[in-house]
DNA sequence: ATGGTTGTTGCACAA
C-alpha cells in the first residue's frame, strides 16, 4: 500500500498538478493539507475519475484537509474525536482505509515565539496527542504538514533559526509525545541522511540553493511501521512551473 | 539586518 502527504498549498491553484502526479506515483491513500476550499468546493467528481473514494474538510480561504483512498474511506471524522475541545480551523480529518486509522493533519504554523499563535500550536499538538490516543488503533497513520522540525539534520541551517518557531523545544517536545505513544517518523527511520527537506521557502531561490526544512512526516504506529518498505521525498514535484512550496512525502508499506 | 514570493482576498495577511 502506497501512502503520500502533501500540502498542496491551494487546490485550486494546484489541481492540474496534483492530478498529474498521481497518475505518474499512483498512490492508494492520499493526505491532502492546506486545500484552502469550502466543502462545496472540493473537486469530489475529478478524484473519483482517477479511482478515488474522497473525503474533506475545509471552511475556504485558510486551511483545509483531505484524505483520497482507492482502499476505502469509512468512519470519517473531521475535526478533534468527540471529547476533545473542536479546533475553530479545519485542520485534521480521520478515516479507515484498508484497515488503517489515517489522519491528515496541518499543524498551526506558529509564526514566531511571541505570537499568541504559538501558545495555540502547542495547544492545537496536545489535543493531537488526546484524539490519537482516543483513536488509540494498533494501525494508526497521521500524515500532513506538522510546521515542526524534529532534529537539526531536518533543518539547512541550525544556527540561523535557533530556537525559533519549527525548531523550538516546547514543539519538538509535543512531536515526541506522539513518539511516547509508539508513533514512528518512518523516513527517519528509514534514512540517516540529513539535508533532506519537504519545504522551501518561495522566496530567495531557497528551493535551488538547498535552504529548506523536513517538516512534512507520515507517522505510524509500530505494527505498520515494521512493514515499512519504501520512504522518500520526492523533491521533482517542487520544481518546475508553479509549485507548492512543499514536496509530497510517499511512504510503501507492505500488503 | 533586511527582503524576498505565492495564494487568497480585497486594497492586507498568512505562510
Amino acid at each position: 500500500m502506497r501512502i503520500v502527504t502533501w500540502n498542496v498549498n491551494s487546490l485550486r491553484a494546484r489541481q492540474e498538478r496534483v492530478e498529474e502526479w498521481l497518475t505518474d506515483v499512483a498512490p492508494d491513500v492520499v493526505l491532502l493539507q492546506e486545500t484552502k476550499l469550502a466543502d462545496d468546493a472540493f473537486p469530489t467528481l475529478a478524484f473519483e475519475a482517477l479511482g478515488y473514494s474522497a473525503a474533506h474538510y475545509g471552511h475556504g480561504q485558510w486551511n483545509g484537509v483531505a484524505i483520497l483512498s482507492k482502499v476505502g474511506l469509512d468512519d470519517v471524522v473531521a475535526n478533534f474525536a468527540e471529547g476533545i475541545e473542536p479546533d475553530p480551523d479545519a485542520r485534521i480529518i480521520t478515516a479507515t482505509c484498508g484497515g488503517l486509522r489515517v489522519s491528515s493533519v496541518y499543524v498551526p504554523n506558529g509564526r514566531s515565539l511571541d505570537d499568541p499563535h504559538y501558545e495555540y500550536k502547542l495547544s492545537w499538538l496536545d489535543r493531537l496527542r488526546a484524539h490519537l490516543q482516543h483513536e488509540s488503533s494498533e494501525a494508526t497513520v497521521v500524515g500532513g504538514d506538522f510546521n515542526i522540525a524534529p532534529d537539526d539534520r531536518d533543518v539547512w541551517d541550525p544556527a540561523k533559526v535557533n530556537g525559533a518557531t519549527h525548531v523550538s523545544q516546547p514543539e519538538r517536545n509535543r512531536l515526541h509525545a506522539l513518539f511516547d505513544l509508539g508513533l514512528v517518523d518512518v523516513f527517519r527511520d528509514q534514512h540517516d541522511a540529513d539535508r533532506v527537506y519537504s519545504w522551501w521557502d518561495y522566496r530567495r531561490g531557497d528551493f535551488h540553493q538547498g535552504r529548506g526544512m523536513r517538516i512534512d512526516l507520515i507517522l505510524c504506529s509500530a505494527p505498520v511501521a515494521q512493514q515499512v518498505e519504501f520512504a522518500i521525498v520526492d523533491r521533482n514535484a517542487r520544481k518546475g512551473k508553479q509549485p507548492s512550496d512543499h514536496a509530497p512525502v510517499v511512504v510503501d508499506v507492505a500488503g
